[in-house]
DNA sequence: CTGTTAGCGCGTTCAC
DNA sequence: GTGAACGCGCTAACAG
């Protein structure tokens, strides 16, 4: 391997000069091309363990995930993806699965290797482990008062949908959500839609089911009995409009409903929330509240970004939120 | 920071000892219980990035995947990181989208840092960029004779999908890909189909289409028009059976088809390939010959283990597949 | 401008 | 079994 002193002795300058030339400093015109001929000639590369060793930043940045085959997540990550390397970041993932130890060892493993810092998106209880010194910003969750945080408008999602369900003539709503939404920012949706409901005069009702722990916590496919259950117990009042906190939800949903004799969104119009398409690019699955992914992970790395600079910075919770039709509501007159 | 220095000073003992304890070496059990107990006292940690320079390495994979909102590369890294993360590594990501230069760019990177090896799925011209010191297991794409690669049976499968269509009724089919499947051993979907086809005298044609360069070139979204083009020129005459080179391609010419007026799968049965399901976890998209994406991700793992621990090691291009049903072929009697 | 040098934090010799 | 000293490759501070 060459290294910086190779390319010192191969030019005939001193290491400073290397250093300087490499990192863009003042360096005359002459010595700086004798420079670059050597590191050209020898092949030279920076061993970036030792500058990291050096500076403490590495141009690392965690990103925290519950999970990657959800498409929800993926996308997400796609968009972090984007943005972080346009700013010369690399990314290195960690898929905790619900579990906080493993967010937590990751958090660790996150300082030791000084990087540089940390974007997540974890329903778990890791406050304790964020030490201070970690640049963190989290999305949908609030952590901890100093720790910034970025979401849409969770309330003004949960109120379009509770609107656009009633606007199709709904006229008895049922709010369906997990339980473990109930610790997030997520639980805004809920309070959105009862907000709209109570303001109006709709009947609504809600009902929640925990996940079980386990493969896929966040797909609600491993869940499917229990939410059959639970549907079971609407399915035959005369609930017509639901309310799913998730796509995924509102797609087994439909389903189950399906199997029930409903037929959608004749009998049962169902309203999900993300705005997850068919392969990622198609049309909607459901009628959904489409959340602004893109700009999400934006302003999550804009932020991250400032934290690094010493910028102060503040969180954002009102991310802009619209409905979209996905043939699981009815069409509307205009 | 807390450093070896101030642990061994905590311990009384010298750095050496401390290095010993931290990395198992021999040490005697008076003096490990007390340098235990300081790195518990003053929370020590190894910064990874001093021991990196001292052994060359770091833990870190690098994983390279054209796109990350094409679920069948989620899917991929998904199970490749469940594999990873048990052998004790992280996972730089590297989203190419297709671009040799960024794959190039990244290879470098990895050089630089100092990562332990690279698994990557990429159909552009990188094998100069290829430097014979880096672990590299390739996917589905064989790049040098001596970059070891993991495929399914491709082979197998595009008889699969040829032989299935038959058995459903289909008398005059058609393969259907694109253009840059032809690079790797995707191509040998289609050698499949035609050998089948040709041993048992049954009539068939092939078409492709290039897809548009840019942000979406793995999905089949962007290149719509394209494919109604090729679609067009087909459907009318009596093509009764397709096989589509992925199932995003094969979920389009769906669509498109319906369009047309075609009944699926009562006029055209469709088989794609990849086996995806609805959100990951649900139904299956459409018929198609599906990939084990678990054990091609174990696979590439662990021969990426193999060269790290210098075993030798060899490509394996045979992993099974299977058809699945999903509506867009006919049901079969048993 | 340029060269010299002192660490960054750790692993690894060697002597003991 | 233990400790002191050296070097991994680089940056930054300083002196010239």
């Amino acid at each position: 391997m060459t290294t910086i002193k190779d390319v010192a002795k191969d030019a005939g300058v001193s290491v400073g000069t290397v250093s300087n030339v490499i990192n863009g400093a003042r360096v005359g015109k002459e010595k700086k091309i004798l420079v670059e001929q050597s590191i050209q000639k020898l092949g030279y590369e920076v061993n970036t363990l030792a500058r990291g060793l050096k500076t403490q930043k590495t141009d690392y940045v965690v990103v925290i995930l519950p999970e990657l085959e959800n498409p929800f997540f993926s996308l997400i990550l796609s968009n972090i993806e984007k943005a972080l390397s346009e700013r010369g970041k690399q990314i290195v993932i960690c898929i905790s699965g619900g579990d906080a130890e493993k967010e937590a060892k990751f958090i660790n493993l996150a300082k030791r290797n000084k990087i540089d810092g940390i974007i997540g998106i974890t329903y778990s209880k890791i406050d304790k482990y964020l030490t201070d010194s970690m640049a963190f910003v989290s999305i949908d969750r609030h952590l901890r008062t100093d720790i910034p945080y970025v979401s849409n408008d969770n309330l003004a999602g949960g109120r379009l949908a509770a609107e656009n369900l009633c606007l199709r003539g709904a006229k008895n709503l049922l709010c369906f959500q997990t339980i473990s939404s109930l610790d997030s920012e997520v639980r805004n949706r809920r309070r959105g839609f009862e907000q709209y409901c109570i303001d109006h005069g709709v009947r609504y009702n809600c009902a929640e089911f925990s996940e079980t722990q386990g493969s896929s916590i966040y797909t609600s496919f491993g869940s499917r009995n229990l939410i059959r259950n639970v549907l079971n117990a609407y399915v035959n009042t005369d609930v017509d409009g639901i309310f799913a906190s998730s796509d995924h939800l509102a797609v087994v949903i439909c389903e189950e409903a399906r199997k029930m004799g409903k037929h959608i969104p004749e009998d049962l119009q169902v309203i999900g929330f993300d705005g997850l398409r068919l392969l990622n690019y198609g049309s909607p699955l459901v009628s959904s509240i489409e959340q602004p992914v893109e700009l999400l992970a934006r302003t999550c790395v804009d932020m991250l970004m400032k934290i690094l600079n010493h910028e102060e910075v503040h969180s954002i919770t009102n991310l802009p939120v619209r409905f979209v039709e996905g043939g699981t509501t009815k069409k509307m007159e205009r």
